[in-house]
DNA sequence: GTCTATAACGAGATAGAC
DNA sequence: GTCTATCTCGTTATAGAC
């Protein structure tokens, strides 16, 4: 059986996922972890260090588990694919639930703010590395910046979270549209020569 | 000077907007309104209520706002470029972040998902009317879905929002990259009539 | 419509027994 | 390391005077 840290922190998670940042409290978490409510604050001091603590360990978990299938990703379509099947596992875990919690959280929680900024750091540091692997080999390679591209799609990611909280159509519309932009991006893989330098040129004149 | 029911939605937003959702209490909400704790429950029955009425009536008025400048957009590249500012002007007014903040507390309280999905409605239904007009000028126009992109765009400015609040530098980086990205899509409406053909047979045959 | 007062409760956190 | 008991405070909401 786990010890009375490790249940505090599945019991965070398991608060946060079914009663958001705003129903997570000392008392619940406890509860929901089958343990004293007075060992939160002498396991991790004060309630946000075990909130932010759950956060990381959790993100770190699953981002160690998509790394293999992100390094095996050799275009922007199969990196589009796999964000996709992505979002509806970690929305069906509601991983990604927790991350939204707590990033809202932290915009008014100044001690919130770093712990989520370093886990938010996990996915985007995977997922510039990605980026800037399958770019290299388009002609965007050198004239896109993977390192801000890889902040908007984790951005959107979360938006994307938060939108299907109240409009689950909306958000299955939304990831339709995109995978029909990904097309886009396809056509512009596949470019031949001739218009690779003229697509080039365009994009050098801005 | 106003009435006491504009002050309580004028105090709510001001306190969603510095102290997010979980700072705005009845208590706080009347204090930021200068009026007694009590009118909360006299005029808006609950809490839920309050914030999500004070939200509604924000947006209603900043779409409003919006709507002529949007009208006037003719390329997705303006749309961009306006997109960008929209942004920047609605960040510093605190605006979207009291959106995000109320729809983050939607998704565990039942009691605002309806209220919140109206006041994203509201901005979603603006960006799908000129996306539907500027699209149909393009080779995408028949082939990408202007109702999905809608969301999409909204989720991922809301996205966007929380991310500047633990990383503006990393947001700030985000939209430098859409910006990039945006020439591509530049270059698309500039199409020639032949890769334009071209365009629309790869585009089909997915 | 607005106020005071208060009921009823849950919150974070700590002291001290075991 | 874990427990009970408790302090102190803020919370929603209502009753009732004005």
């Amino acid at each position: 059986m786990a010890d009375t840290r490790s249940k505090l922190l599945e019991g965070a998670m398991r608060t946060i996922r079914s009663h958001g940042i705003a129903g997570a409290s000392a008392r619940t978490v406890a509860a929901a972890a089958g343990v004293n409510q007075a060992l939160v604050f002498y396991h991790f001091g004060n309630l946000d260090t075990l909130l932010t603590e759950a956060c990381l360990v959790a993100t770190r978990a699953r981002v160690e588990v998509y790394r293999e299938e992100l390094a095996k990703v050799n275009s922007l379509r199969e990196l589009l694919d796999l964000g996709r099947s992505l979002h509806e596992e970690e929305r069906a875990l509601g991983n990604v639930a927790v991350l939204a919690q707590l990033l809202a959280g932290a915009q008014n929680e100044t001690a919130l703010t770093e712990p989520i900024r370093e886990a938010l750091g996990l996915w985007v540091a995977e997922i510039e590395a990605v980026l800037t692997r399958v770019m290299a080999k388009t002609p965007l390679g050198d004239l896109a910046d993977a390192a801000g591209l890889a902040r908007a799609v984790s951005a959107a990611f979360i938006g994307l979270e938060l939108f299907e909280g109240v409009d689950p159509a909306g958000a299955n519309a939304a990831l339709n549209a995109l995978d029909q932009l990904g097309a886009l991006v396809e056509v512009v893989e596949d470019l031949g020569p001739v218009a690779r330098r003229a697509l080039r040129a365009k994009l050098r004149k801005r």
